[in-house]
RNA sequence: CGGGGCGUGGCGCAGCCUGGUCAGCGCGCUUGGUUCGGGACCAAGAGGUCGGGGGUUCAAAUCCCCCCGCCCCGACCA
């Protein structure tokens, strides 16, 4: 490609409504433009790398015997009724109604088309498995559309779905899709970690999120170096700690403190000179309609996918303070766990403690060496404090590790929640109608491009990794009107082109300083200078990455490109 | 939806509080010239319903009301 042809409208200001790294970089560089919130035009060099990605998730999708697929972006109304979600999925999704008046919506995922497709044309065991995926537009009318690519609201996503006749069957499959994705993100270049993940209304183990790690990340993770136990803080467990022996013999009386308009945990750790970890948070949620007092220790979050978890509850919120009032009787900071009116659940972190602070139940006072047990009954222990960097391995004890991630893909193992709803069944060995077991398999290849972006970028712009670089090399003469330079300029272009690379040449009539600093902006790997070395027979290769520059002979250039860049 | 902020040539912004001499700056764009290894310089130009509508006023980018769009923080998720 030429620069002085192509469509790469860069900029040298971040437009204004961009806050992170991947989408200030991504519009500055000509990689996309907005439309409107949440949907984004895909310029040529964006188009490059969403092709890039694509392959090589087609590659190793097909590898691991899936099959591809198109289906439609529009559905029928009928199949997301007969599944239940086309009130459940509400807001989300996009929908209209044809000239018929008949009602349909933009896909913001495909369980009911797919399932729809193979129930009926499966109905043997002998058909069984199947794992059938599809690259193609989704539609999620988003909340809050945010950070560019990164919550768009039209979307280009990778969607699987696995069709099986045994809980084993799927199960391998499931492993089989694990190791599918991590070769596809550890062929792009990335860094990542797949962690166990909230499996949300479906229940069990079996869902993993990939992570891109990365410190603007939405999600944050958790991981242990030693045994490799990796998990989302959503889903992140703590280990149960035993109770203390012979704590009764620890405890003292309690005692009741004045603490004037002294409510959150900092307060009334600095005013009584009592550390958080020996104070008692209460809070009071409610689920799904029902108050429920949950104790933590006090320097300590309650993580609310946890507790949704643990309740199996649909909704899960934080009372008002209104509601606290009506359903405790007690003031608002000053909560006590004593003479509570509703179940008081108290967290993992809350077992070793003794002689705690808790609020007093009345305005203004806390009490000291409180005790669980003694002074107030737990109705259950559970683990729903949100784990953190530091805490032990609940595999093995040793300390976890804290990292911010975005989420790229998602495999879950789903059950038979579609295909009894849609009765997908087929006829097992013993001539038994069963529902088939579904997996379900996503990758978001626009979010991959952003995510790339926001991993592996600097001051000066973008760094592509190689295997989904626009291109793998640009060529930069540094003066277009000295005959020489261009000349030379030229011919290793067309060396390149001709070997198969992914090059672009900068043929564009401007000055140097301002080619180097497009193509650091864009991000490609390698770049190859030509300029005064030229008589000597010498050009310049510098490496996006680290900067390092290294003088080459003319002739030399494509095989040392050969050694860097592995063309397959 | 709740809370916060913003809308002024293509982009980034100033002006608004204290209405009038306020259509302004930088970048980009066009033409000519000089330059040519890290976003050059000089000169001349093109380009704006000041988000939209209504109101107040002799006079509105500026004050008031309504609407629209956009961004950030929360519930959602690839």
């Amino acid at each position: 490609m030429r620069f002085s042809r192509a469509f790469i409208p860069t900029k040298k200001e971040s437009p204004a409504d961009a806050e992170i790294p991947s989408h200030k970089l991504l519009i500055r560089a000509g990689f996309i433009r907005k439309v409107a919130s949440g949907l984004y035009d895909i310029l040529p060099l964006g188009a490059l790398v969403i092709r890039k990605i694509e392959r090589i998730i087609r590659e190793e999708m097909d590898r691991a015997g899936a099959q591809e697929v198109i289906l439609p972006i529009m559905h029928p109304a009928e199949l997301w009724l007969e599944s239940g979600r086309w009130d459940v999925y509400g807001k989300e999704m996009i929908k209209f109604k044809d000239r018929h008046e008949r009602d349909y919506s933009l896909a913001p995922t495909a369980e009911e088309v797919i399932t729809d497709l193979v129930r009926k044309e499966i109905r043997s065991y002998k058909d069984l498995p199947l794992n059938l995926y599809q690259i193609g537009r989704k539609f999620r009318d988003e909340i809050r559309p945010r950070f560019g690519l990164m919550r768009a609201r039209e979307f280009i996503m990778k969607d699987a779905y696995s069709f099986h006749a045994t809980d084993e069957d799927a199960e391998r499959e499931y492993w089989n899709m694990y190791e599918t994705y991590s070769r596809i993100f550890r062929r792009m270049g990335l860094e990542f970690k797949a962690v166990e993940a909230d499996t949300g209304e479906i229940g069990g183990k079996f869902s993993h999120e990939f992570m891109v790690i990365a410190d603007t990340g939405e999600g944050k993770l958790v991981y242990c170096e030693k045994c490799g136990y990796a998990a989302s803080t959503e889903k992140a467990e703590q280990p149960k700690p035993s109770v203390p022996e012979n704590r009764e013999e620890l405890f003292k009386p309690v005692e009741k403190v004045h603490t004037p308009n002294v409510k959150r945990i900092e307060e009334v750790s600095e005013f009584l000179g009592i550390p958080p970890e020996n104070i008692l948070k209460l809070l009071v949620y409610i689920v799904d309609g029902q108050p429920v007092a949950v104790a933590v220790r006090g320097d300590r979050e309650v993580e609310e996918t946890k507790l949704k978890q643990v309740f199996r509850g649909k909704e899960v919120r934080l009372a008002t303070d209104e509601e606290i009032e009506r359903f405790t009787g007690q003031p608002k900071g000053f909560l006590s766990p004593i003479g509570l009116k509703i179940p008081v659940y108290a967290d993992y972190s809350v077992i070793p403690m003794v002689n705690f602070v808790a609020g007093a139940g009345e305005k203004d006072y806390h009490l000291k060496n409180v005790n669980w047990g003694r002074d107030f009954e737990v109705k259950e222990f559970i683990d729903v404090a949100e784990v953190r960097g530091g805490d032990p391995c609940p595999k093995c004890g040793a300390p976890l590790v804290e990292k911010r991630g975005i989420e790229v893909g998602h495999i879950f193992k789903l059950g038979t929640k579609y295909s009894e709803a849609m009765g997908a069944l087929f006829v097992d060995e013993n001539g038994q109608e069963k529902p088939m077991i579904m997996g379900c398999y996503g990758i978001g290849v626009t979010r991959v491009m952003a995510a790339a972006v926001e991993q592996n970028h600097d001051e000066n712009g973008i760094i592509w990794p190689v295997e989904i670089a626009p291109f793998e090399v640009i060529v930069i003469p540094v003066n277009v009107k000295n005959d020489e330079i261009r000349e030379v300029a030229e011919k290793i272009y067309e060396e390149l082109k001709e070997a198969g690379f992914d090059v672009l040449i900068d043929d564009r009539n401007a000055r140097p300083g301002f080619k180097f600093k497009d193509a650091d902006l864009i991000g490609i790997p390698y770049q190859i200078i030509v300029g005064k070395g030229v008589k000597d027979g010498l050009v310049e290769l510098k490496e996006r990455k680290t900067g390092e520059r290294q003088e080459i002979a003319i002739g030399r250039v494509l095989e040392v490109l050969k050694s860097l860049v592995s063309k397959n």
